[in-house]
DNA sequence: CCTTGACCTGGAGTAAGCTCCAGGTGTTAA
DNA sequence: TTAACACCTGGAGCTTACTCCAGGTCAAGG
């Protein structure tokens, strides 16, 4: 799949996934042979795996380090659970502070 | 209270509290005769709930037309209450995303 | 009085995460 | 074959929200 079918079906603006390769986050992309991308399934899964951990804020360094682990195979399992497990319990504290924001707004919202 | 205080209390850097004092988000702060700082009751009461707002991601370009909102009167109720209520449901939504990272992330992590 | 530490200002610098641009190449449809 | 459009690269620019700095002032203890 060329880059701005993908762009189109993740929303997800060409620019973004070419960073996104530069910076690691998609390593395994392959080239045609004008050197023109060419996603492969996989690719495409990893696409929707980093969209939905950015849209929980999940740090791109963070996301690069997880994919460098699975690049380098079996014996990496643990470090890679152990990163989801940190990046877990850091998201649900996030989202207890952002309920509290919440409980607080309903709160004026219902006093004004 | 001094602008050191309120930042002890409130783990707030200086810096910060003065930034916010220059871009609008804390109009009413005080000085001494000798230029210093001194937060009100109100001010810190302010500041709370900027950190507050902040800690759950509301962009400080909100805040800063809510607190003119506030500097304005009673006739400005009810578009401070619109724009809470916007910015509440923005946060559920937020939220919402998150929660859904947080499912894949606990699966992937029993999966592991 | 003097020192030391907190405070002041204006402005520059930083970090994260994109986003845009110029100048060029590939591709596809009329 | 030739427009028109998608793709390519390297690098610069942008936005948000701070954070730091230089050069100076104020104030409280010894």
């Amino acid at each position: 799949m060329k880059i701005g079918e993908v762009s189109e079906q993740y929303a997800i603006s060409v620019d973004t996934l070419r960073y996104y390769e530069r910076i690691g986050l998609l390593p395994t992309v392959r080239r045609n042979q004008g050197g023109i991308r060419d996603f492969s399934e996989m690719d495409l899964k990893r696409v929707e795996f980093i969209k939905c951990m950015r849209s929980a804020g999940l740090p791109i360094e963070v996301l690069i380090e997880y994919i460098r682990l699975v690049q380098h195979g079996d014996e990496t399992i643990e470090a890679r659970k152990q990163i989801l497990i940190e990046q877990r319990d850091q998201l649900a504290a996030r989202m207890a502070e952002m309920q509290k924001t919440l409980d607080l707004l309903d709160y004026k919202i219902e006093v004004y």
